[in-house]
RNA sequence: GGGCGGGUGGUGGAACGGUAGACACGCGGGUCUUAGAAGCCCGUGCCGAAAGGUGUGAGGGUUCGAUUCCCUCCCCGCCCA
């Protein structure tokens, strides 16, 4: 053995034993344990923050198949997408170019840390083989009704020159480039995930194992709300306009109706003289919006269009009127305004002197005066003037409202989502293509025409990136004429290429599952397979895809088995949302900050098992951590420690002696050994990798002072103890591990040995220490062993002498006696 | 404004309602060394010479006993308006 540690020549060699005996592939029997972790984007270099996330999985995978379990352990990338175009457009270099350096870079920095994938199954999003199968999905949704094109309003980046999702627009800023998204009115391809809604609502009830703050942050992202639909029939026509709302209890407040601009009714709304005036403020308000940032809240503006709508209950004309606030895309276009109830409404109202009615009370009874309101009173209450409903509580009132609309066939009780549907066309040369064809003889509509199955892959043409990605005009693919004229598939005739992409979302919502088989070439997912993979036992990644991957990827997972892809209604059944990793400031690693950490440098510099084992003890997997030189270093400390400790005890190592029946230094050698084995264990099986590895410092700590002994039996437990510490290392510093179990005679790996048990009997506890309180307070503590009933540890504890004087002169009122843990004097 | 997290030594963090601060970093002292680095040993919440007291954002409550459960408030983070 090797009397110092060297991280950079031991680590190599593991890796590449590693790699020449397969170790890490699925072996198709037994128990599956199926551990994946969100695929990167390629990005050139690795960060910390990518270090944890896989580090996570890697100690789960390695722990679990040392146990024994058929461990699938996959990685690919997430190759599609935006960056990549960006720097096209700024330095020339074709994205496919720079996608597979950065793969090749991103793959040669995992390696280096220790990962153990099983590279075999790698895949890349970029590949046509496995976009192919994205249009390939995107034609059997079509065919399910799950696709469909729309004219919609829709978050515009400038900087990207596309649109992006809602999910992708933070603080009215693009997520990605920073610019301000501002709203524009385009054809949008959109997945009818809408229709999902409320399976996916449901579904979050069976997610037990996912963090709470992700599944409540879907189900406010879903957004149910249970309300009424109330019809209001428009005066001397026969259009109708459908609300909702939550509040039919204020039906009786309502003094006016509010519809979009652009609602599809306004026809029969308007007169010649109010079509104009609402014509002018509708491009006017589009104006406003094309400048407008997204969130910043606009000035309310609305015009009279000169029709009156019919109360349903009481058949009262109220105005109609058109307004910026309400949108004919989501919803129904349409509102009812309560304005004494409603703040909005009360606000429009004051503006535009719109008469405000009071209906609701509040429950000690005093009445409101609409004119003296100052702002609306949106609290329930009770009901009055409101024909038969009077003195109603509101949450009744909703009830028998709606359940009056129904019976007069003017609404009735409904539901909604705030969930929209998920509109994926980008403008841009770097995604899936969208495999449709326009042809004006068959398609004079311009609805798409699918491309048949068997001419997929529709393939990204090769560009002359100087040409087409220019970052303006026209979406990129519309630039390259080989690409954009084809034949129809019905005809024959001439037609054109729908050039917009898809949204890169699209390719990780099922990559999961295409690890599983993932050169098959007849389906995207081998169903056998799936039935004995899934569901992903384990999936880390960031809780910053809360709601956008996360939702879209359990989405997909509902189509798939609709297919008969998939055995399952959900992806994963353990979700592990792991926290940043911050620079050595504790502001966020970046460039701007001067603060990033390379784990090249880091393994470099300490080697893979120090870096590891620093992520890992650094605090729990979900929480933030601040990077530290200084802890880096403790941690190669500790590995040097570990390993002194086994080269001063190497020598004797591997001599032949039976284990069992030890006493004095040997039997405590042992039990110390065992014990931590069992919190060791339990640790990991909670993902408490930090006082996991906590353990083996103390187990270590308690070893290091041993000198060689004389004693056999000595020896042997001292070897096994370092064997044990090796295990219990094996899935945070796996180099260091093999390389001691190695010198400690080993001839396969530690993953081949598997994880031993400990032994119940030495790791059970012999003696415990009673805490002595009196009064709750800590006065004294007894060593007793651990099978002494509670009597004689009560009074022996009473006799301790700070206790005793504690006790004089008092009346002992009641002892609490907890088990191996404390006694307590209840005096007066 | 609403929802969800979170506030524990100089620092990162431990603690089934049961001895708060495991483990580590840092710091102080010692040892080894010509010297330094690395080891190794001891100490280290705060106040106090000690006895002892005190202490988990603030205040209250439940309990024999609260970092842990409940209520009010303050501060920080994330998500949504």
């Amino acid at each position: 053995m090797q009397e110092r540690y060297e991280p950079k020549s031991i680590e190599p060699k593991w890796q590449q034993r590693w790699e020449e005996q397969g170790l890490f592939k699925l072996q198709g029997r037994g128990e599956k344990r199926y551990i994946l972790e969100m695929f990167p984007y390629p990005s050139g270099k690795m960060h910390m923050g990518h270090v944890r996330n896989y580090l996570i999985g890697d100690v789960l995978a390695r722990y679990y198949r040392a146990r024994g379990f058929d461990v699938l352990h996959p990685m690919g990338w997430d190759a599609l997408g935006l960056p990549a175009e960006n720097a096209a457009i700024q330095d020339g270099r074709h994205p496919a170019e720079r996608t597979r350096e950065n793969v090749a870079h991103f793959r040669a920095e995992m390696k280096s840390v220790g990962y153990s994938y099983e590279w075999e199954r790698e895949l890349a999003t970029s590949d046509p083989e496995y976009y192919r199968w994205n249009q390939w999905f995107f034609l059997k949704m079509r065919e399910m009704g799950l696709v469909y094109r729309r004219w919609s309003r829709v978050n515009w980046c400038p900087g990207c020159a596309t649109v992006i999702a809602n999910e992708q627009v933070k603080d009215g800023l693009c997520e990605r480039s920073g610019d301000p998204v501002v709203v524009r009115k385009m054809p949008q391809w959109a997945f009818r995930i809408s229709r999902y809604s409320e399976r996916l609502l449901q579904g979050l009830d069976t997610l037990t194992e996912w963090p709470e703050r992700v599944t409540s942050m879907q189900r406010n992202w879903i957004g149910k709300s249970e309300g009424a639909e109330i019809v209001f029939k428009v005066d001397g026509s026969d259009a109708e306009l459908k609300v909702f709302t939550t509040r039919a209890d204020t039906l009786f407040g309502v003094t006016y109706v509010v519809v979009a601009p652009d609602h599809p009714l306004m026809p029969k709304l308007v007169d010649a003289e109010t079509d104009e005036k609402v014509k002018a403020f509708a491009a006017d308000q589009e104006r406003k919006a094309a400048q407008q940032k997204k969130d910043e809240e606009p000035e309310k503006e609305g015009v009279f269009t000169g029709a009156y709508a019919l109360h349903p209950l009481t058949g009262q004309k109220v105005p109609v009127w058109a307004a910026n606030f309400v949108v004919s895309d989501y919803g129904t276009g349409a509102v009812m305004s309560v304005p004494a109830h409603d703040q909005r409404d009360f606000e429009f109202a004051r503006k535009y002197g719109l008469p405000i009615k009071t209906v609701i009370g509040p429950k000690d009874g005093s009445p409101l005066e609409a004119e003296e309101l100052t702002a609306a009173f949106g609290d329930d209450g009770v009901m009055h003037d409101s024909a038969d409903f009077s003195g109603l509580d509101s949450e009744e009132g909703r009830k028998k409202v709606a359940e009056a609309l129904k019976a007069k066939g003017l609404g009735g009780p409904a539901v909604t989502y705030r969930q929209r549907d998920w509109g994926f066309s980008r403008q841009r040369y770097w995604g899936t293509p969208i495999p449709v064809v326009y042809c004006e003889k068959c398609d004079p509509d311009h609805e798409g025409i699918s491309v048949p199955y068997d001419q997929l892959p529709i393939e990204l043409p090769v560009i002359d990136v100087a040409k087409v990605l220019t970052g303006r005009g026209e979406p990129p693919l519309a630039k390259v004429p080989e690409f954009v004229n084809t034949t129809c598939p019905k005809c024959g005739g001439p037609a054109r290429r729908e050039v917009e992409t898809m949204d890169t979302f699209v390719d990780s919502t099922w990559y999961y599952a295409r690890y599983l088989s993932p050169h098959n070439e007849q389906l995207p997912v081998d169903p056998e397979v799936a039935k004995r993979m899934l569901p992903v036992d384990i999936y880390v990644g960031g809780p910053e895809h809360a709601v956008m991957h996360l939702l879209y990827f359990r989405f997909w997972t509902m189509v798939m088995k609709e297919l008969g892809l998939v055995p399952v209604d959900e992806p994963v059944k353990r979700l592990v949302t792991q926290g940043i990793v911050n620079g050595p400031d504790g502001r966020k690693m970046s460039k701007r900050w001067g603060n990033v950490v390379s784990p090249r440098d880091i393994v470099g510099k300490y080697g893979a098992d120090a870096a590891r084992a620093f992520v890992l003890f650094a605090g729990p997997p979900e929480k933030d951590i601040d990077w530290s030189d200084e802890q880096v270093e403790g941690a190669s400390r500790f590995l040097a420690r570990v390993w002194r400790l086994a080269y001063s005890h190497h020598e004797t190592a591997n001599e032949k002696r039976a284990l069992g029946g030890e006493t004095g230094q040997a039997l405590a050698i042992r039990k110390a050994a065992h014990k931590a084995l069992k919190r060791v264990t339990e640790d990991i099986e909670r993902l408490g990798f930090n006082t996991a590895i906590a353990r083996v410092m103390e187990l270590v700590n308690f070893l290091t002072p041993f000198p060689p002994s004389a004693d056999p039996a000595e020896r042997a437990a001292m070897a096994e103890a370092v064997r044990l510490v090796a295990v219990m290392l094996s899935p945070v510093a796996p180099h260091l591990a093999d390389q001691i179990s190695e010198d400690y005679g080993a001839t396969a790996t530690l993953q081949e040995q598997g994880w031993p048990a400990f032994d119940p009997a030495l790791a059970a506890e012999d003696a415990v220490t009673y805490a002595v309180q009196v009064n709750g307070k800590l006065r004294g503590q007894v060593q007793v062993p651990v099978d002494m009933p509670e009597e004689e540890v009560k009074a022996l504890a009473a006799k301790d002498e700070k206790v005793s004087a504690h006790l004089e002169g008092k009346t002992v009122r009641k002892v609490v006696f907890v088990p191996k843990r404390l006694v307590n004097f209840v005096v007066s």
